[in-house]
DNA sequence: CGCGTGATTGAAACCCTTCAAGTTTAGTGG
DNA sequence: CCACTAAACTTGAAGGGTTTCAATCACGCG
């Protein structure tokens, strides 16, 4: 019934985030986790559901998305192998969703519930740490990427861009990083060209 | 030598928010903070220091902010009375904090480090809770204002600012305000004239 | 092969910034 | 308490970066 290999991508990340893999944390793991498969452009989570999820990304690229009154998406979030995706404040408020999750590539994606989370912070000190840890870096972290939108131009926030995610630089479609960066794909593809003019390392 | 009511207000604070006040609870309180004056201008945190502490304001006004390359500034955050503010990735790393922090007006500040947080947590679940809980609200709302920043004009920024602080819209200086929303103070002062000239109510 | 999606390019329009000057407000010392 | 000065706010005109709209090109997939 039980393979031990379904979630070994979230185990070896633990590990390397010394979280400790105890027997116990290990029987919670395969006890409570689930793993889906998501084809491209599948969505996980719709504008107004509640995210009952935390996603994590075993293989491929999930996004994180909001759509304005006009319509207008707003990408939040890449996450490729590796990264946490969810829409905390609905998962932690049991609320509805502001935020849409789908599919840029086929995805592997292990399903995280609450109720996990608490428990493992409850049997797992080092767990505690890390998602402590996490969290912060992630407030950091957005605090930066304010930080370029109240300050920096468009080329600046591309530059940042390239540096920080080359892997995402790509495999999203540049339309989405365009949205990422707060700018149209107009914009996004003259300010690719105005680089490559002045000799910048063609991707 | 104890002064009972030197924490009154992050007692109330936490009363307000649930974390319950064991007596070991109020211990804590009471053997590990500090209190400290502030007067308008004077600084918490500079650039390049490690930031120490968490601060909660019991009376008056904070702001956090960042100065880039061209030495402009860029306000993360205001923190009124029953706020929290800190640079946590700082805290956290014990790295050089990239943020400054200052007082707005004449300030009451409790003063946090980090060790007592971590005890806090420990003895205290309905804390743990709530802490859970803040880090989750603050990461929804700095995702609110990334999305404010990808799509609304600086009117609509304006506005929403007005909706979400009207305290803070009274108390701190409109080139502040300008800067927490991304414009000029130039700017700021024509999108209130325009609003003025719509008839919006004017503060 | 053709259709649709994504990327590019151009021209006009728009929002916001910059710079410069003037007005108001607030803080300080006499 | 008034006068003076600096800081904050306002206003105008010119300029820059980005958007919008429209047309074209490139590519992948059925």
């Amino acid at each position: 019934m039980k393979i031990c290999t379904m979630f070994q991508e979230i185990k070896t990340y633990f590990s390397n985030k010394s979280v400790e893999l105890t027997p116990e944390v290990e029987k919670l793991i395969e006890e409570n986790l689930t793993r889906k498969s998501f084809s491209k452009n599948e969505v996980l989570l719709r504008q107004g559901e509640s995210c009952k999820y935390t996603f994590f990304v075993a293989k491929g690229l999930l996004r994180a998305y909001t759509i304005n009154q006009s319509g207008k998406e707003h990408v939040l979030q890449f996450a490729p192998e590796e990264w946490f995706i969810s829409d905390r404040s609905s998962v932690l408020l049991e609320e509805y969703s502001e935020q849409c999750i789908d599919a840029i590539e086929d995805s592997e994606v292990i399903l995280i519930d609450s109720e996990f989370l608490e428990k493992l912070s409850e049997i797992s000190v080092s767990f505690q740490r890390f998602n402590m840890f996490a969290l912060n870096n992630h407030i950091h972290h957005l605090h930066k990427r304010i930080t370029a939108l109240l300050s920096a131009t468009a080329e600046e926030r591309y530059l940042d861009f390239m540096k920080i995610y080359p892997n995402i630089l790509q495999r999203a479609p540049q339309w989405m990083i365009a949205s990422y960066l707060g700018i149209t794909p107009e914009s996004l593809s003259r300010v690719r060209k105005e680089l490559a003019r002045k000799n910048f390392i063609p991707d």
